[in-house]
DNA sequence: TATGAAAGGAATTGCAT
DNA sequence: ATGCAATTCCTTTCATA
């Protein structure tokens, strides 16, 4: 006996409507408020929700565990590190190289100081390194020293970043 | 009677040896160890870097007073905001086209839900946007909506993002 | 699933070195 | 600049609706 054909089972509130990833609203408005300030208090988030902060507790909790925020990250002015410069180094690599020669490389740069991301483009065969470095001469260095002597790699074009506008930060691939 | 003459005035230690930016190797430690887990307690924080969390606490609040700390950000695993797909798109603009109608363009592309992160280069007439939409269709959508019908762009080059690391994140500049 | 209460822990401030 | 101590606030868990 277990029909529910009592004409009450209206369940479905607007509240439990879940988009994409199995989000609902206030995992949203969450993610929102926390996007530019990750430090802020759980006390804090709960008011700017309109939720208990035990609430709130879960949620953010849920929301980590599920992997939907994969970090809390601290955003830094690279010119206070000494870093003014920035730029984007567009790498083109030999068509002939080799997958694991690719993969090495790729890994040698990820660890570079210098390197703040690296987009990885169109296959295996292009890719994009965003850098801040400290002038002119340290850019050429890490150009010269990290990337154009390496056989992997067939050409770069630097462009300097003359304005930066970020919106979000996503994760890393994984 | 306020002298100090008694021969053991030698306080120059060496960890007060200052970097660029006015930064000690204490600074640079907390930012280090903020830079990924920026929602650390004060307590871990100082046990991380070797301090009392008072000294810690003071550090970090001198960080962010003084803006080498920008803010702390959450990231997000963009596939379980329904954005699977992300992309470079290469932006090119009219020779002609006059300084105001460029910084109203660029204004309107930054408050673009689906906009990571805004690379202005070399100069005012070439930028990089980098998106996360859902799939192929809604990228289309974005470049021929936000970009190719502007009359302030002249051509777009559109790069899907294959894989993507960050090793960490730079202020928007101010 | 959301909430409120209770206990334990942490942030923040002032003060002393 | 660092460490310490006291107050206040927050986090965390759990019982309850």
């Amino acid at each position: 006996m277990d029909r529910s054909d009592d004409g009450a089972v209206v369940r479905a509130v607007s509240k439990d409507v879940r988009g994409p990833g199995g989000l609902d609203d206030l995992d949203r408005r969450i993610l929102e408020v926390l996007r530019d300030d990750a430090r802020m208090s759980n006390a804090e988030l709960a008011a700017a929700v309109g939720v208990a902060p035990s609430t709130a507790h879960v949620r953010l909790r849920s929301l980590r565990e599920r992997g939907v925020i994969s970090g809390f990250v601290t955003s830094v002015d690279q010119r206070r590190l000494g870093r003014g410069l920035q730029a984007l180094v567009h790498v083109g690599l030999r068509p002939g190289a080799r997958r694991a020669s690719i993969e090495d490389f790729a890994r040698e740069i990820r660890g570079l100081p210098q390197v703040l991301q690296v987009f990885f483009l169109g296959g295996v065969d292009d890719f994009i390194v965003h850098v801040a470095v400290s002038d002119s001469s340290a850019l050429r260095a890490f150009v010269v020293d990290h990337l154009s002597s390496k056989p992997t790699v067939a050409s770069t074009t630097t462009s300097i970043v003359f304005d930066y506008y970020r919106n979000g930060v996503a994760a890393s691939f994984g």
